[in-house]
DNA sequence: CTCCGATTGTTTGGATACAAATCATTTTTA
DNA sequence: TAAAAATGATTTGTATCCAAACAATCGGAG
């Protein structure tokens, strides 16, 4: 055993050692194929695109999701990035601090911090966005333009399947 | 703004913001719901399969890639496992605690150790993967079998690239 | 045989993320 | 209206993960 195995050794070597168990290989390839590829891709766009800026994957997201939807309540950006608010405030005081973003209290509802990117913020978001989606088109040209559509469709159908599922 | 957005509002939304800036929506599409489909259904299993056995899920990973090609050096698990040997020093001391594994030296280069399972370790491997395996299944039938294969090659060919470009 | 560079696992320090507890505010209940 | 429940953000404590520094070992050049 002297180097990382290929797919194919992996793959011959886990039939073989479950060939007996009526296992789903199928469905194997299908969610280890998918985590291996969206750790790759993150890393590649945080190689990339988010390594010279010193953004952290959290941070962009924060960034983009209020650049969408500004004047943005925080709840919402951490529903729509998909992480708990706990982080949330965190990444917010670091991106705050950093002079990118800017928090304020709701007038109408007390409880309520409401964000909204800086001019300084916005300009990042102007040119970094696009530099960022460049590298998204690469990735997803990996596979037909033709079939992205479908691949996309296919994920979401997933997505939807595993959150509505405790 | 009240609730969570649909992703339909979302697109929507974003749409409008960058219909002017030239930006590769497909493509976006294709990475936003390759990381929210990763994201919940890692979730998914975790809560389905691995909390009642109180794993994380590099845990699980590192069980089940020593589990397939047992005795392993240490590294190769790492390299598998897509996490740094950093990492996996710690899963390994806390999951050989728990008596289900166990290290030992390599008697050829005394700077490599060897993991295998310990008969625990095997014997919840046995139940585990099974369940895991049954849980996959579900998630990947959110997409018909037929096309299954050909998801997990897309799957693979973004890895490739994402991979194979610094 | 003896350095010296390369390789491997561990330790250390720091970043990231989350659940649970807490504080402030609003809304509901009685 | 006053008390209780609910809601939202922050703080606290903990777990996870990684890069870089480190210690041990190996292998080759001289």
């Amino acid at each position: 055993m002297t180097g990382p195995h290929t797919l194919a050794e992996t793959e011959r070597q886990v039939n073989q050692k479950l060939v007996h168990k009526n296992i789903n290989f199928e469905a194997m390839a299908v969610t280890s194929n998918l985590f291996r590829a969206a750790n790759s891709v993150r890393n590649h766009l945080e190689r990339t695109v988010l390594a010279k800026e010193d953004l952290s994957w959290t941070a962009f997201v924060v960034l983009w999701v209020t650049w969408i939807w500004e004047p943005i309540e925080t709840r919402q950006i951490a529903i729509e990035g998909g992480f708990s608010k706990a982080t949330l405030t965190g990444v917010l005081s670091t991106l705050e601090k950093r002079g990118l973003l800017a928090r304020k209290k709701s007038k109408d509802d007390g409880r309520l911090v409401i964000v909204e990117l800086t001019t300084k913020g916005r300009k990042l978001m102007d040119t970094l966005f696009p530099a960022f989606n460049k590298q998204e088109t690469a990735v997803a040209n990996s596979v037909s333009p033709s079939k992205q559509g479908a691949l996309a469709d296919q994920l979401r159908a997933i997505t939807k399947f595993a959150e509505g599922n405790s």
